[in-house]
DNA sequence: ATTTGCCATTTTGTCGATAAAACGGCCCGG
DNA sequence: CCGGGCCGTTTTATCGACAAAATGGCAAAT
């Protein structure tokens, strides 16, 4: 149960992780310890980093990312409500476990609330909202070229991605329908990494995006739901193998 | 801007507050002081004893609530994305404003979620199931007959009313659909309080509930969600007059 | 040989103390 | 009379230390 030291290289003191800025649990400024701590922690288990099943404890976290223990139990109590993290009473924090059952729950609400966002911003959309998701698409495709997941730029590539499927919907006008899908988006990003290191690349993302946009600026909301649908079906097939051995 | 110090009692130190257990963030022991300062002020927030806008400074907090700065730091995190408390950067924390726009987001969000989610459970709920609303029905409405918001029994109620509403669309099959229902319902319960002390009682809670639970048990999903429906909205009339002075 | 109970060690959860940042009042200048 | 900048006070965010709980190993008993 237990892991060995060496094997994943863990985010090592403050390097400039300055990058992606503008992610918040929900609003809020950026000088503050705790959000710090909060996003590398968070984009360590999304990334794989972190692996499943791991123990989080507070002396080795301490040291790994260079800071004292209240922000890190701060940071930790965050994660649990958005299911990256367990916590076992008087015994601290783990890494939560990654499930089929769990990715099937999270594939059927993301396709459910992005479907609903989808349609009420392809409804309420004006141009400026076609041109951010136009920009958007363009800075995807671009960083899309290489694709390894062990590539320094994976980080980069997976806030690209976010940053489309954030703007697509991002007129359905209701701030909470936004935070749920922005929620599940992350959660699901996990997954999306385990196939990456696993199977890397039997399938077209740019594509799949294009199909996506194309029929978004075409207005067409039936076309552009069951192209989104599709989308994240396919991460299904190619995770099925690998989560159930 | 400021409050006034003394008008709104507030739950002085450790009262036996031992009735509402099984009320966690998201599964979990229940001996951690953490928790249970958690879950007090967000009851005092939910209940209208905390209201809106109050700043909420650690120094009086740890003399209210008897605990140290660590749990209450925590607690107040955690109330951070559910959205029951603001944070202001290096100036603390304070409740979180009641505006009609959230009300009217988390309306929407509401009657879409629970739609769904009662009608798989009436698909795939048992007799067990049955039973379980039943038995909710039950103590639900031994409890309505008196019904002043200022009551000590408030809370019981609150949790008895929730229960019932839990109980009808448990049986929906998603854990996460049923997270956020939760926390939408949590989420209204502020505006429902809000309603309690200012217009007490012009409709009748129990026969809306009646009306819901027998066509649940009919299984006649279409008219279950249209009561269900209903039942939200009556809200929306209430709380119209008092949330636009 | 296996199980049971105890003790030392480790790790958590909580508490007081420190440094940094924001607030409020005052003085000064326009 | 009013606005802007400086300084003391208050409050926050973070750090190190303590006490309670859990883990693991050893010895004794079945």
């Amino acid at each position: 149960m237990m892991e060995p030291q060496g094997t994943t290289a863990m985010t090592q003191a403050f390097d400039g992780a300055a990058l992606d800025a503008g992610e918040r649990p929900s609003g809020g400024g950026g000088t503050l310890l705790m959000y710090d701590v909060y996003r590398r922690i968070r984009d360590d288990i999304i990334m794989g980093r972190l692996e499943a099943g791991r123990r989080l404890r507070i002396e080795k976290l301490k040291a790994d990312y260079g800071t004292g223990a209240s922000p890190l139990r701060e940071a930790l109590s965050l994660l649990i409500p958005e299911g990256f993290v367990d916590r076992l009473e008087h015994r601290g924090f783990r890494v939560s476990f990654v499930t089929l059952a769990e990715f099937d729950d999270l594939l059927s609400m993301r396709c459910w609330a992005e479907s609903r966002a989808l349609r009420a911003s392809i409804e309420r959309g004006g141009k400026d909202w076609e041109s951010r998701i136009v920009l958007a698409l363009h800075w995807f495709t671009q960083a899309f070229p290489d694709h390894d997941a062990r590539d320094a730029r994976a980080g980069e590539r997976r806030r690209l991605h976010k940053a489309l499927h954030m703007a697509l919907i991002a007129e359905c006008g209701s701030p909470l329908l936004l935070d749920l899908c922005s929620q599940l988006f992350d959660r699901n990003d996990r997954y999306r990494s385990l196939v990456n290191f696993a199977a890397p690349a039997d399938r077209d993302y740019v594509a799949e995006h294009d199909r996506i946009v194309e029929a978004v600026l075409r207005r067409d909301a039936e076309a552009a739901v069951g192209a989104l649908v599709d989308h994240y079906g396919n991460l299904r097939r190619q995770l099925e193998p690998i989560l159930t051995p």
